[in-house]
DNA sequence: AGTCCACCGGAAAACATGGCAA
DNA sequence: TTGCCATGTTTTCCGGTGGACT
């Protein structure tokens, strides 16, 4: 990177230029696109086809749950279907509303709702209105407008983990409140155990059909890989083996094309900035690392200041050996605000923030006993103060204080 | 056998912010 | 304007807890 730095940005320009291009077409490799043709999942999209199909003759579909670990194609497949009725609908003068949601997108049952609502052509405010008073605005539309509603709820477990059933049980219950419209209901999920936390009332409602995903075989994913590269690249621009190690790196232990197609787009992406011609393994191994290192540096950025601070507290070793108590690093930290004036969090606030290092994998915490001399978690930081400057070099508070 | 350290972590309440509706 | 709502963050309160030490 640095000594790349006395290269104008003309010759990095004129590089662009004269470099081969590898790409065909792009976008066929990003995490949302929609292929024509998904390869191995035919008889589950003639069974979302078939469950749905009702529409055609205007009347209300089953509710309908899709299982699948993530990157078996569920999305893909449920999108897939959607728009192929959309047109089938719109050929055959048929209205049908077709409504998606990620629901870990969305975050909150509002935002769910308001989501949702704005498909359906009804705006509500970013905030500011019961829960209650959006599903009612809701419900509202679809009966004034008549609409005969499918609403795609993906990543519906999450929903269910952090706010319980009560949302999918007003949904799947409103019929009455809803005629002369009607409303079914898609749950997409990633999590096969997630029947177990709805209620009965929910779950029977809810799961009228169910499909099941499987995860691709290796097999079948070096093929998805082979078909895709092939739409997405120019002919000769990459290796079979890249693609088959992609394949084998990314997805193979758990059939995830999800990661394979991303990898594969990255691993084009550093080819095509280093100028070759021809897209290799070594580019995948590369790309296998910056995958790694971008998540890292995105998960620095985009902490909250006072978690920036305990990290800090906790990398920045006076080379005592790495390891400090959760009660050390407190005093780091209050000192850390002291010298940047600003007002420092509970100890109880900053053993939550450690908790929350811990799971994004930045910091390593394990509870540890000394007995008579009680009990802290030992906390090993795991990334180094440069990784850390680097992150923080454009934070003017904080990246002083790692000096 | 019992004490007691130094902290953990759950629950609930408080606070802050942004925003609607009437 | 006042009152209510959602959401996220932080504080307050407080009941644990494993084991070295007495």
């Amino acid at each position: 990177m640095l000594d790349q730095s006395s290269d104008s940005l003309e010759t990095i320009f004129q590089k662009a230029l004269a470099a081969p291009k590898l790409f065909r077409n792009h976008d066929a490799l990003r995490s949302d696109y929609v292929p024509d043709h998904l390869p191995f999942r035919d008889d589950q999209i003639t069974s979302v086809a078939q469950v749905l199909s009702p529409l055609l003759h205007s009347s209300k579909p089953s509710n309908l749950l899709i299982y699948g670990k993530t990157g078996t194609g569920k999305t893909a497949a449920t999108r897939h279907v959607l728009s192929k009725l959309t047109t089938a609908s719109k050929n055959n003068g048929i209205q049908a509303t077709f409504v998606y949601s990620n629901v870990r997108m969305a975050g909150t049952e509002y935002r769910v709702l308001a989501e949702l609502a704005a498909q359906t052509g009804l705006s509500v405010p970013f905030t500011g209105l019961a829960v209650s008073e959006v599903l009612a605005r809701l419900q509202g539309q679809i009966k004034n407008k008549k609409l005969h509603a499918v609403f795609v709820l993906d990543e519906i477990d999450y929903l269910v983990k952090l706010f319980g059933d009560r949302l999918l049980y007003d949904l799947t219950t409103s019929s009455d409140a809803i005629a002369p419209g009607f409303l079914s209901i898609v749950g997409i999920s990633n999590d096969l155990q997630f029947k177990e936390e709805l209620g009965a009332r929910v779950l029977s409602r809810l799961s009228e059909e169910e499909i099941v995903f499987p995860p691709y075989t290796a097999q079948e994913l070096t093929t998805i890989l082979h078909e895709r590269a092939k739409f997405a690249f120019n002919s000769g621009a990459y290796t079979e083996a890249a693609v088959n190690l992609c394949a084998a790196l990314s997805g193979s232990e758990h059939g995830d094309a999800r990661r394979a197609v991303d990898l594969l787009r990255i691993a084009g992406e550093v080819a095509e900035r280093e100028g070759s011609k021809q897209l290799d393994e070594k580019h995948v191994r590369i790309a296998l690392q910056k995958i790694d290192q971008d998540r890292i540096s995105d998960a620095l950025k985009s902490l909250p200041l006072h978690a920036k601070l305990v990290l800090i507290a906790a990398v920045k070793n006076d080379s005592s050996e790495n390891k400090k108590s959760s009660g050390t690093i407190y005093e780091h930290y209050s000192g850390l605000c002291k010298a940047s004036g600003i007002e420092a969090l509970t100890t109880r606030r900053v053993s939550g923030l450690i908790t929350e290092l811990d799971t994004l994998g930045l910091v390593s915490a394990t509870l540890v006993n000394y007995g008579r001399y009680g009990r802290t978690k030992k906390v090993t930081p795991q990334i180094s103060q440069d990784v850390l400057r680097q992150a923080f070099q454009d934070d003017g508070v904080v990246s002083q204080l790692l000096d």
